[in-house]
DNA sequence: ATATGTGCAAACTGTTTGCAGCCGC
DNA sequence: GCGGCTGCAAACAGTTTGCACATAT
């Protein structure tokens, strides 16, 4: 579990002022690396802050992409997912349950340096197929 | 350029009944590794055919998916792109043009035989940054 | 008082679905 | 004549935008 001012931490370092749906958001993002959708952010904190809006979700996720506290993550290419973690990793997509795996695998290793003039901001690995847990189901 | 026939030896592969929209949208996709999204499809081949609409675009892409004809790429949440090619390589996407170039890379040896009870389905790369134009442009 | 954050409602985009007409065999 | 292909129109989901209210300094 990750220390609540952690995130508190983070929105200072950005000069991101912290109110209360920023720090829980960022909070929810580093204590849960599920790899959540909007909706999902949405509906785990509107519980406790019953009047958060989807769009401040919205907002507030754009606001950490733009500070590059977060990252989106497109796997399937109609629900955006968002991770707090910073170091880029491989993502495996259960096609059976939708649960998405962290892979710790060297992606800096991959192809970096010069490619013909072309410069490599950011790279994205993503494996598709069926976890441990559903073919042991089946 | 790709033969004519190409598409028409495909759907017969997959017995897939050839209509006309079936021949020119698969056509298409094998004479342009652009990675073309349902609308560069549709506007694409509109003109030829007026009567063409985006259903069918989607239908015959969604059957050429299924009969594992084409792949559907997802770098950017928003767009699906399409591709024609078989074997699997990696994709850069520039940040400014927008234009997706193809990487051979060889996807295989990553990370394959068991994962700890993982079976991998489909191995995707993607990179995004400037692309040489680009770059040589500013 | 001013600047900024929040959140409702409406607009918008890409995609899917229901269904009626059409075509080929 | 029948099955399946096509395509209009409507529904739908995720996201964005416009704007007014609230909040903090």
């Amino acid at each position: 579990m990750n220390n609540p001012d952690h995130s508190l931490e983070s929105l200072h370092s950005k000069n991101i002022k912290p109110s209360y749906p920023r720090i829980k958001i960022l909070e929810y993002l580093m204590n849960n690396h599920t790899h959540p959708t909007v909706d999902e952010i949405y509906l785990a904190l509107v519980e406790e802050m019953p009047t958060l809006s989807k769009t401040t979700v919205y907002n507030t996720l754009k606001l950490f992409l733009d500070n590059e506290l977060i990252k989106s993550i497109s796997i399937e290419n109609n629900e955006s997912r968002y991770d707090a973690t910073i170091h880029t990793h491989g993502h495996f997509k259960c096609e059976c349950c939708g649960d998405i795996y962290d892979f710790d695998m060297n992606v800096d290793g991959l192809l970096s340096g010069d490619l013909h003039g072309f410069t490599i901001i950011e790279k994205s690995i993503y494996f598709k197929g069926i976890c441990k847990k559903c073919s042991l189901r089946s």
